[in-house]
DNA sequence: CTGAAAGCGCTTACAG
DNA sequence: CTGAAAGCGCTTACAG
């Protein structure tokens, strides 16, 4: 334990007064049953003795370990750091430390990774299922973030209107023949991606979907997309679900001698860490991770507090406040008009660009 | 507390069975002072009661938290997933859990970091340091990763033998005009991968760094790297200490019109998660995370029980281990042989190829 | 404004 | 092989 490193705990403190242990502990936690001046003096020796208060003896009495716990699917995920930086930060603001565990993208091991977490005494836990998971009853508050399409979920981005963003932004720039990258379609983030690209595309437009994975299970890991062969079939736009497979399109298309954006759009989403220093920059769509780690947190702490007075049995289960974050579409050099259609054509209004 | 959850604790079993918390504790934790059969009931009676130990009351009474700390410098570092899986697993499996802290690239932030986790009452603490920072006294063990040549490091990738590695690979390409590419002149890390790569290259090779921070102090940040100007003055290729830059350098060469590795060959360092998929896949050196963790949690850990026994006052501080694990070199794609030498010299092994 | 006392749940010598 | 008792460090009614 921390506090028998140093060996100054509130006994130390308080014989070394001459108070009573029960002075010290109102004396510190300032609640302001203690006089100024006590309370001054018991600050001082606390400092001089170097006290840190032992988790374990408040944990034990007030029955809050302070720590929540934190369930990612894969961890080797790009999108995690992302996830875990936001949730780390919004958790200490709240007074609470963060236990990881990782899933392995298993679901086995996801009841086992909640199951740890719950002997290590975590008052609540977020939760990023694993594809098509539905958490079962777990014996404490969960916020799950995954899409708004996900039953019983707690908050997300809103993936669909990111994709509306995205297939607007094509459709303004002239693209009708757009090439949809997904890489699962059992996950409800990306069907929500997909359904909202191809709902702020033009009515006319033509899409089409390649799934990765399905490509892959035919031609292995890291085979060719035929993106270029697409582009001779007159499709002018790839709009990737993910920036590591907008990357995969992109490098693709350069590497056939395709010219991004002139002669083919690239867009992504969740503005990796590549996203901005690639050549030509990604065009992509961010989440606010902050925003949702906010609300994620607060409701699991409203959660908790909720729960302590009354001694309900068992409480615990998914926190359902079904908030949907908006995201910020991010226009970089990778989307550009539609050339092709230009000649005749002079709806297209050119975007903007950042940088 | 979790306990408190369901009300099953260690009394709650011992008068379902009429029996004393003493012996429930030990039957249950099977240190062979119970009899078969009690053990037995005992066992059943805990499940059927769904108890869970309480981490307060145990930590309370042995001094251990079970938790160990992990302190990054930016959990938004691509090789972070890497690292955090990898020190979760290893920890795991020594029975820890693990607390993250993100120092959000910032010294006094650092500090602030590891002191709120020794306040959280961690045993121990893994430590990837900020660049340049030096770890100051912590009340507790500390294993800290950095590379070979900081000072007090514990474990970590041989950054030097790798970039040998990668040095040697050109070599038998044929490669004799090389564009290092790094980022910031003060990281350990980068400047072993450096020398690494210069001294497996070959004498009469001519060399050339670029300092990516420098660039974009200059040129604002995404700023070209110019590299289709090195290509012109004659390097054939370009040797980046990350596979972020290595990326930046891929995509800038393809967008100029150069083909990789036709006309130059580009290497990486870390096997990120995009290093596999772009075209060409990335030519890149991987470090064995799992064996880097194992090792600090093993020397933590000892650490830490070494400790426990004699009450010596202040015995934190950092492990010194000093183990450097050997790194490895995949080959892909993105690098071949140096055609322009090709024409008027036969030694050039071509490189074979891994995918 | 301050103190004596109880108790959170556990483990560990010590007796029997 | 089993049990009674102490105590880890804290907070919180309850007295004074």
């Amino acid at each position: 334990m921390n506090s028998g490193r140093t060996g100054a705990n509130l006994t130390a403190i308080a014989s070394a007064l001459n108070v009573s242990t029960a002075t010290v502990s109102n004396a510190l936690s300032g609640k302001g049953r203690v006089s100024a001046e006590l309370t001054e003096k018991v600050r001082q020796k606390a400092a001089e003795l170097g006290y840190v208060p032992s988790v374990a003896g408040r944990a034990l009495r007030t029955g809050k370990s302070g720590v929540l716990g934190l369930v990612l699917p894969d961890i080797a995920n790009p999108l995690f750091p992302q996830i875990a930086q936001a949730i780390e930060k919004a958790a200490a603001a709240a007074g609470y430390g963060v236990l990881i565990a990782d899933s392995h993208g298993d679901v086995a091991m996801q009841t086992q990774a909640i199951n740890r977490l719950i002997e290590r005494g975590v008052e609540g836990m977020v939760v990023v299922p694993r594809r098509g998971t539905r958490i079962g009853t777990v014996d404490c508050p969960v916020a799950v973030i995954d899409s708004p399409s996900t039953p019983g979920n707690t908050v997300s981005a809103d993936h669909w209107e990111g994709g509306h963003q995205v297939g607007r932004h094509l459709a303004e720039l002239g693209h009708d023949r757009v090439v949809i990258i997904g890489n699962n379609p059992d996950s409800n983030v990306q069907n929500d991606r997909i359904g909202g690209i191809r709902s702020g595309l033009t009515n006319a437009a033509h899409t089409e979907i390649v799934w990765i994975s399905a490509l892959e299970k035919q031609n292995g890991a890291g085979c060719p997309l035929g993106v270029a062969d697409k582009v001779a079939q007159g499709f002018t736009a790839f709009a990737a679900v993910s920036d590591l497979h907008a990357l995969r399109v992109l490098t693709e298309l350069q590497r056939d001698g395709i010219n991004v954006p002139e002669q083919a759009t690239v867009t992504g989403f969740d503005d990796l860490i590549w996203a901005p220093v690639v050549t030509p920059a990604l065009t992509t769509i961010r989440m606010d991770m902050a925003r949702i780690a906010d609300v994620a947190i607060t409701a699991l702490v409203r959660s908790i507090d909720m729960e302590s007075p009354d001694n309900s049995p068992v409480s615990g289960g998914v926190v359902a406040d079904i908030s949907k974050v908006v995201m910020e579409l991010i226009v970089r050099h990778s989307s550009g008009p539609n050339n092709k259609k230009q000649a005749n054509n002079k709806t297209s209004t050119a975007g903007e660009r950042t940088s």
